[in-house]
DNA sequence: AAGACACGCAACCGCAAACAA
DNA sequence: ATTGTTTGCGGTTGCGTGTCT
């Protein structure tokens, strides 16, 4: 979807900051002088690439657009199923959940998000003014409003674990690879990463569990799960690794 | 065909943390 | 230790486009 540079304030006012969409000019500009000289601090970055923008601005367009490791294409089944287990198990941090999805930013996916739930809201509304509480809410509705509830408690003030999507998946892995636990709970970047791509699925991966599996009875399979000795401390080390992780770059 | 509505996305705003002077 | 500046983040807004009526 390409824009017209039409937004409010189109830099009337010689000195004036510019502000609104970026124009194909302004974004040739600013994507040579990072290329070229790097960045410094965003304002120099501004003021060298003869921007009439905020340093603010300028970081914002280059991270969201310009940078030449995003991905263009929508976000796939695979992404979604990440953001919504990232997000239920840390909330709305959609810079530590960007972080975690290469190519992806914090915008987009918060973007994305947001849709989605306003999506699921006016499904809910329609579906469940009649059938309120439901016992038989498509799952993802129910991970919706799940985290909006977590939203106000804050995952901080949480003490139980969150069972995120992510678990039943988690688990069938556990149990796939033979209980060890070992290379099932030390879930690396790489791993975590090539749950984005749709790469070919190997025994024991999420990508292989989903193909057999639907999302109900995944979750009905999480409770089976979680009653089972080993599999909560497994996960709890899983979640914690993977939360760890999010001061990574 | 045209207006209304919904959706997706880009970008702004305000705040807080980090950093420098 | 204090103050000012910069950066990063999450929430929110508003525009353009697609779809529906």
């Amino acid at each position: 979807m390409v824009r017209k540079p039409s937004r409010v304030d189109a830099g009337t006012g010689e000195n004036k900051e510019r502000k609104g969409l970026w124009s194909p000019d302004e974004d040739e500009r600013l994507f040579t002088q990072i290329t070229l000289h790097g960045v410094s601090t965003w304002s120099s970055v501004a003021q060298l690439a003869g921007l009439r923008r905020s340093g603010k601005s300028c970081r914002l367009r280059w991270m969201n657009y310009l940078r030449p490791d995003l991905k263009k294409e929508p976000i796939s089944k695979r992404e979604e199923e990440i953001i919504v287990s990232l997000q239920q198990s840390l909330g709305n941090r959609w810079s530590t959940i960007a972080a975690r999805m290469p190519g992806r930013t914090d915008n987009e996916i918060k973007n994305y998000w947001n849709s989605r739930i306003r999506k699921q809201l006016n499904a809910a509304a329609k579906a469940g003014r009649a059938t309120s509480d439901s016992a038989e809410e498509p799952s993802a509705i129910a991970a919706g409003e799940k985290e909006e509830s977590m939203d106000n408690a804050d995952a901080a003030a949480a003490p139980p674990l969150p069972i995120p999507a992510r678990f039943p998946v988690f688990a069938c892995q556990l149990l796939v690879n033979g209980g060890g636990g070992d290379q099932s709970t030390t879930t690396t970047t790489e791993q975590q990463n090539s749950w984005s791509e749709d790469s070919e699925a190997s025994v024991g991966d999420g990508n292989m569990i989903h193909d057999f599996l639907a999302f109900d009875e995944l979750d009905y399979l999480a409770e089976l799960l979680m009653d089972m000795p080993g599999v909560m401390d497994a996960w709890e080390s899983e979640l914690y690794s993977s939360n760890s992780m999010g001061s990574l770059n």
